[in-house]
DNA sequence: ACTGTCTGCCCC
DNA sequence: ATTCTGC
DNA sequence: GCAGAATGGGCAGACAGT
């Protein structure tokens, strides 16, 4: 619903939306149920039963009609921003009023923009289409645009307001998150060392949670894969970051794991207790002490390195942190029997597998290219 | 205070 | 995360 | 081959209800 470094969320379902729906027209909700089961998604059903059945007139101080967008984003953004006891039934009133306005293909809209389906055929691909035409821009810049912004709507909002040269000009900007670089699969080491060309760097893949750093004048933000704000869940690792990284501003990657005192990784679930904990009691701090192993540099200083080759990448990433930082065990090669040993090793040490990433290639925020491949354990029954 | 239910662009 | 499907 | 949609298991937070 909001962009995804937006830490908003509306927290309704379809099971309020239905609550609601069946509370705005004149039918048992046997009859309603029928009408819906039509649709193809929710926004559908909904649509099909506000065009079926009568709707309960709706007490409201705004007797005009009509929805503009922006009326339906501020109703929305205040049924975000409820919360505390009542605020259910507030979201549910507030969700009521909206709906009992809208016409049935805008409530079709409206419904499918809040339990996250859009069935327009509209992916990002077509809209980044749709900006290069609309503001007479090449493609590539605004994929490029895209990619290093993680956001459509800043990219039209500086097109917009700036032209084409604000769309080049746009970079990554420190505490707010990309959307990260993402791995297909292979089979073995030696798919992985044919697909990248020879020579890879292999590193351990950890079964934890991907992270996102930002760090700028002190200040030290943590981000999850999916671009929730996770800073607060592991003040160990924010120390850790305070303490080892000797740069005043970059954006770096790595993977968080719980680890036990004998140096071997806890299970996924036990991370899992720590990793999105709002709140973290020094003894839950104590029981399960997490660590983050960094494998990537997109930002050190004021340089973008998105676009240099990994081997680059990682060469800095070595030479900016110290103390307490550790970077994942990682080999060079494009010898096979060295990589499965190496394999072997990180599965005798409780790992999930290997990573093979190709040296050359830049980040690419958001693709699941072939220049990162996964390597797990043949599944044996 | 305790338990139940719902929600999460949740984490994998 | 994995698996399936349609282009 | 790619991207998008559909699916699974498990967990903490937050509110509702008692």
């Amino acid at each position: 619903m909001f962009p995804a470094w937006d830490e908003r969320s509306l927290d309704v379902s379809w099971m309020t939306v239905w609550r609601v729906v069946e509370s705005l027209v004149e039918a048992d909700p046997a009859t309603v149920r029928k009408i819906a089961s039509e649709g193809v998604d929710l926004g559908d059903a909904v649509r099909r039963v506000f065009e079926t059945l009568k709707r309960r007139r709706q007490a409201t101080l705004f007797e005009e009609d009509g929805l503009t967008l922006e009326e339906v984003y501020s109703q929305l953004e205040a049924i975000a921003e409820a919360k505390g006891p009542g605020s259910r039934a507030k979201k549910e009133a507030l969700l009521r009023s909206l709906l009992s306005r809208a016409s049935p293909l805008e409530a079709w809209l409206i419904v499918n923009a809040i339990v996250g389906e859009t069935r327009l055929g509209l992916s990002e691909g077509l809209l980044v289409d749709a900006i290069a035409e609309a503001y007479g821009l090449p493609r590539s810049e605004v994929e490029r645009a895209v990619m290093v912004s993680g956001d459509p709507a800043a990219v039209i909002e500086a097109a917009a307001t700036g032209g084409p040269a604000a769309v080049r000009s746009l970079r990554p900007q420190i505490f707010r998150p990309l959307r990260p670089m993402l791995a297909q699969t292979a089979e073995d080491v030696r798919e992985a060392l044919s697909e990248l060309g020879g020579t890879a760097a292999f590193e351990y893949k950890l079964d934890g949670a991907r992270v996102q750093i930002h760090v700028k004048g002190g200040d030290v933000r943590v981000f999850s894969r999916r671009l929730t704000e996770v800073t607060h869940s592991i003040p160990d690792v924010v120390q850790a970051v305070k303490e080892g990284l000797e740069a005043d501003q970059a954006i770096l990657e790595g993977e968080v794991i719980a680890e036990g005192a004998d140096g071997r990784p806890m299970p996924f679930q036990v991370l899992m207790r720590r990793f999105r904990r709002v709140r973290v009691s020094p003894e839950l701090l104590e029981a399960i002490p997490l660590r983050v192993y960094l494998f990537d540099l997109l930002v050190l200083g004021d340089e973008v390195l998105l676009d240099k080759p990994y081997s680059e990448r990682r060469e800095l990433l070595k030479r900016s942190i110290g103390g307490p930082l550790r970077i994942v065990p990682t080999i060079v090669t494009g010898d096979p029997r060295e990589a499965e040993d190496f394999m072997e090793r990180a599965l005798a040490e409780g790992h999930e597998g290997l990573m093979a990433k190709n040296l050359r290639a830049p980040y690419t925020p958001g693709v699941r290219g072939k220049n990162w491949l996964k390597i797990k354990r043949a599944k044996t029954l």
